[in-house]
DNA sequence: AATGCCATGTGAAATGGTGCACAAGCGCCT
DNA sequence: AGGCGCTTGTGCACCATTTCACATGGCATT
């Protein structure tokens, strides 16, 4: 809003670019390890699972230096998506709910590697509190705010169970958390300054039988099923 | 051949309200619980976090029967979204890999409801093989091809370590399984005929990311955040 | 040093999706 | 029975995104 003619910021990237940095960053990733020092919009493209004019009109948002006839330079783009996506800095985020779903996140590899460590965990069972899980020791909801302070922590992340999601929310909200992640199937609230994003882990799976059940109509053209 | 003169693709929905199907219906459940017999579109939009005219303009490809006036039957467009993105039955699922992730997601309601049942358990460690999660007794890789022929899948999903996730997807393959969803972040790859979804859990942490660090640069034109 | 190959970067067209505005229709209330 | 208010269903314009096509420019080879 209120832009109406003025390329202030360098850093207007489309929320379909957003979208695909991390998969281009999870590819690049892996080209770095095995040594890839170099990569063309074809073949980033290829790992994307995207078109490769996408690819380069993406780059072109970032400073990615390309360089004509060659490509880009894996390390220097993984820097800048890495730069534009986290910020520069790790953001160190604070999980709520140590249940399955929390266990298996504290764990993710993916999360540090992506500049997110996991700074503390913290549920409502008082059994769960004073574990020990992947590294941290699990606090009570009621140092939430402390946890949150000390370590300060911006992100949080909801893995409790859905009927538990809302007051979970309500928490991170009121200690100071401006991003949430909520796992939870179940609708929330929050107020307009903070950022939430819904992952409902059946969604995509959803999502996939419905490619399924489409093909196979499409396929046949009738309709017999068992 | 059984009515080719007929609406040849009366299942012609956009991939856009495809992804929003299983939001609307998540919303839609919790109508029903609640005893909710009739929902507005503007209800459901807000429950959505969409827009009234995009929710109606999705029923419009469903027989959603609303009614003017009063708006949709909660049950009924239950129904109809189920049939959607299932198929009408129930799709079974297997789960390869039984760490901590696969834990998480052998326990997830979401997927029963969402009609996708866990059918079963596979991992490679020996020592994992054989114990019981989730009322499914874990059994070991080599009788993946048997238990997907015993129970039907046809979708299967990958929740092993990045290292193990193209051996598993292989396997998947092998055993005949056409919808697998990856949640190794790691690129994968499938036959042209099996459809595969990539979920990243640090994907949506990193958009978050970016749209908090790209918050701050805009309220503050500057650099200084620790 | 010059030339040819190759990949980037980008204007512009095409596509897909969103949201407004309004006509059509249904039920309730008088 | 008739009218009124509410909500659906949808044509249309706007916007974002994708994709094509090609000019631009660096690198390697001769």
């Amino acid at each position: 809003m209120a832009d109406a003619a003025g390329p202030r910021n360098d850093e207007a990237i489309p929320d379909a670019t957003v979208a695909r940095l991390p998969i281009y960053l999870r590819g690049l990733v892996e080209l770095s390890d095995d040594g890839v020092g170099t990569v063309s919009s074809v073949v980033l493209a290829s790992l994307a699972g995207v078109n490769a004019a996408n690819v380069r009109k993406d780059m072109s948002y970032l400073h990615a230096d390309g360089t004509r006839g060659v490509g880009y330079d894996v390390d220097h783009l993984i820097g800048e998506i890495s730069l534009v996506l986290g910020g520069g800095v790790p953001s160190p985020v604070v999980i709520v709910g140590v249940g399955n779903l929390g266990r298996a996140l504290s764990r993710y590899d993916g999360f540090v590697a992506g500049g997110f460590p996991v700074a503390g965990l913290v549920d409502a069972d008082p059994a769960v509190v004073g574990r020990r899980v992947a590294g941290n020791v699990v606090r009570s909801v009621e140092d939430l705010e402390a946890l949150v302070a000390e370590t300060g922590c911006t992100v949080g992340i909801v893995a409790t169970p859905a009927s538990a999601a809302q007051v979970a929310v309500d928490s991170l909200v009121a200690s100071g958390v401006t991003s949430i992640l909520n796992f939870a199937p179940t609708v929330v609230t929050v107020p307009e300054r903070v950022d939430l994003r819904q992952v409902d882990l059946a969604t995509e799976l959803q999502i996939l039988g419905y490619h399924q059940h489409h093909r196979a109509v499409e396929a046949r053209s009738g309709w017999a099923t068992g």
